[in-house]
DNA sequence: CCACCAGGAATGAACATACATTCATTCATA
DNA sequence: TATGAATGAATGTATGTTCATTCCTGGTGG
């Protein structure tokens, strides 16, 4: 943001203008939906000019792509971080961990959630945005489901399917990340965390208190 | 839809061309996505003239607000029938007409579920969508939250807090939906229905089979 | 150390297009 | 024939994109 409306032109990096315009986007698709951003409010958010966004995107539609790309990138890279930092952790801590940061401040906040279920809502008839969140949930369902296998292993909990259980409980998360976006009148964080633990603690009683 | 393209000009009573034009909104946004619906697509996929939104619904706005209006009832309609019909059906087979209808080929058809996330999507930014989704969400929290009091009642389950359970079933619900639609590939009907009824059958192992 | 220049980043006015909305006109129906 | 539902051309506005122009910046030669 620039502290005065006729700032000085100054030239950056393209790496640097590039992440400017993807926070400014995401602060847009936040405050007034996919669907009412337009590059003029995303360039005057940057506090740039007009035609900047096509000069380092090409295209409004390769900035929505690249926006949606750094969210799921940032979440990934967050998830594989507690997921496979498995030295001086035991599994039932590696689970808590994997609850405490799926419903941090940073991944719930309101900002980045709009952004996602924006994307999810319009996946259906874009291939593109499909794609990119089809290709990180099949990561982040194959790295849970290794945890979970491992607890099973661990616990010898009879009948489990560590599959079919991360196909769950992911599910449970997003629908927990809805409800905290949709009505956070009746689902406060807390509330979410003490669903999503109740659902670890059911599943595995042996590591989850 | 017109068998012909210069089909005879029909007079028809404002209710039944309302929901022409709800109808053709719901599959355009199922094969657009609700930010590139227009109303020029919605009013020819209905076969009818461009202003004849504008006639029955004001604007576009309205036009989308209704359509989410009745998406949501519809849904509500057919949810209360199974939780309200208690004659002749068991706790037990409550929960299981529960789950059925929540992933019947009805409610988990791809047009209905682009319809529901692509205003979800959106509701972060617009109160009007949202409170809609909310009132919804609290209805059916609500009802299922009854049932499963009964079945805690019936089971006499130790320790389990049936408004708790509903709020996790339910985002189960919504998370399951959401793979549907976003990863075909990964998550089919069936298998949802599995992962489902495991949580229902872990949570109350004397009624769910 | 300074003056100057060339390259290219940044700008913003201009353009074409797409869109929601309006309304004079048409015509089915009671 | 009178009514008002339905039409679709016309309108004004909003938006993505282009590009001629501006001017910042790092490098060069004096």
């Amino acid at each position: 943001m620039q502290p005065s409306a006729s700032a000085k032109r100054q030239v950056r990096p393209r790496s640097e203008r590039r992440q400017q315009l993807i926070d400014a986007t995401i602060r847009c698709i936040a405050e007034r939906g996919l669907s009412a951003t337009t590059l003029q409010q995303v360039t005057r958010e940057a506090g740039l000019s007009q035609g900047i966004a096509n000069l380092h995107f090409q295209s409004k539609e390769n900035l929505l792509a690249e926006t949606l790309r750094y969210v799921t990138a940032e979440y990934n890279r967050g998830l594989l971080a507690v997921l496979e930092d498995r030295a001086g952790h035991t599994l039932s801590s590696m689970l808590e961990n994997l609850l405490t940061f799926q419903l941090s401040r940073g991944v719930t906040q309101r900002q980045k959630m709009a952004v996602w279920f924006a994307f999810y809502g319009e996946a259906g008839a874009r291939p593109l945005y499909q794609h990119i969140c089809s290709s990180s949930d099949r990561l982040s369902e194959r790295k849970v489901a290794a945890l979970f296998a491992a607890v099973i292993a661990d616990g010898q909990y009879p009948d489990l399917d560590a599959r079919q259980l991360a196909t769950g409980y992911l599910a449970l998360i997003d629908g927990l990340w809805l409800g905290l976006l949709v009505t956070p009148r009746e689902l406060n964080k807390r509330r979410a965390q003490e669903v999503a633990r109740s659902f670890l603690k059911q599943t595995f009683p042996q590591h989850v208190s």
